[in-house]
DNA sequence: TGTACATCAGTGAACGCGCGTTCACTGATGTAC
DNA sequence: TGTACATCAGTGAACGCGCGTTCACTGATGTAC
């Protein structure tokens, strides 16, 4: 057994192989634990069994670690995010509330690519892959809500921009506020989903868009 | 002159005098230049002009300074949107506007108090001081939504803890996401404030509550 | 008013530790012929 | 099919640095008498 492959530390030897993806995991890992400011260099190539040196033949620095592990987060979350939202099926009222409840769901299962995307203080315009990606997920929400918005008779519609950045915002307040999955969660006598459908519900109203 | 204090440093001599006072604003220079997670003692207490030893006079560890700093960000926050309401004048619409705004505000001119308050991945339940005025600035968001609500029929009225709790998520995301004072703030096309007021009219709207 | 003393805020030197980064190197892999 | 060689991923030792924390200490302050 054991030809080409160590199965304890996943390794080849003296060459690890895949060292790229296993220290996006040990990241991973390491924010999860002590969030994202205790993600270091030299804790990301321990977890990953190697030399202090090796993380340099992947990533120029720390911030280039975690751009590629927010990267990594955005390409999930637009993932979760379409299969939610389902292009609309059954109904963009059914969708859209999947849709929220996926937003909520990722910030809970993941709390470690969550802080990643939204709270390690990167600045995204220095990693336009990472950018791209947040932009891809954030398109998911606004198809939502332009299928949304057509439901409307034309020159009644609300601009579906301003909906997505509406419910965004709403999605993520509510996120990073109560529905946490960690100790900085803040508590409240209801289940953040319901928090947020109610809130997502009351706004369409206000639209004028009522399922029908 | 200078019988009494050194103007130059702010010291008396060998005390320093206000040396609490001195660490949170050194910590809240700190925070502004590195965010959270660059706050060190080491390097408050340098700001400070003491020795590195010194702060443990006054704080267990770099949480309880954290804690310190996020305890005065909550008052003046506190202190702003209760300036802001105006307890209600001279309407409770132009009220809860003013509201928004100024939470909005307080995160763009005061981001390092606001990453204190936050995010520090502080654990609020381990600092019951800094939960408590965590408590007040919310209830300042609930008293205003109280009295918007009673401007409904009796029967009619939307719980004022659930408005409050959307508004304050619908706010909070805003801020974190699009209105932040730092190079992490992702770009709209329009402010932050435009796009808070038109999200609480809309949400009002579909609550029933409109201006008379 | 003066003096002796208790209190306590801040010192500075010391310690162990882990991080970031560089370097010449070594061993595995793939490929040209 | 075999061999020589280029490539390059990962090593491990080294460096300087700054942090957290402890310690016996010192000097300023306030107060009891």
């Amino acid at each position: 057994m054991n030809w080409h492959k160590d199965r304890q530390s996943g390794r080849k030897g003296y060459h690890h192989g895949n060292l790229r993806e296993a220290l996006i995991d040990a990241a991973l890992k390491l924010i999860g634990e002590k969030g994202p400011g205790g993600l270091t260099f030299a804790d990301a190539a321990r977890a990953a069994g190697v030399s202090g040196a090796a993380p340099y033949r992947h990533f120029r620095d720390r911030d280039a670690l975690m751009a590629d592990v927010a990267l990594r987060g955005y390409e999930a979350f637009a993932q979760k995010l379409s299969e939610a939202w389902n292009d609309g099926r059954p109904d963009p009222f059914t969708g859209l509330d999947n849709l929220g409840k996926a937003y909520l769901g990722f910030a809970r299962n993941e709390p470690s690519l969550f802080a990643a995307m939204f709270e390690s203080g990167l600045v995204l315009s220095e990693h336009p892959k990472t950018a791209a990606a947040a932009d891809r997920s954030f398109e998911v929400l606004r198809s939502a809500c332009e299928a949304l918005a057509v439901t409307k008779a034309e020159g009644q519609r609300p601009p579906a921009l301003m909906m997505a950045l509406h419910i965004w915002s709403l999605s993520h307040g509510i996120a990073a506020l109560f529905g946490r999955g960690d100790a900085t969660r803040r508590a409240i006598p209801m289940p953040a989903e319901d928090l947020l459908e109610a809130a997502v519900l009351v706004y369409l109203d206000g639209l004028g868009i009522t399922r029908v």
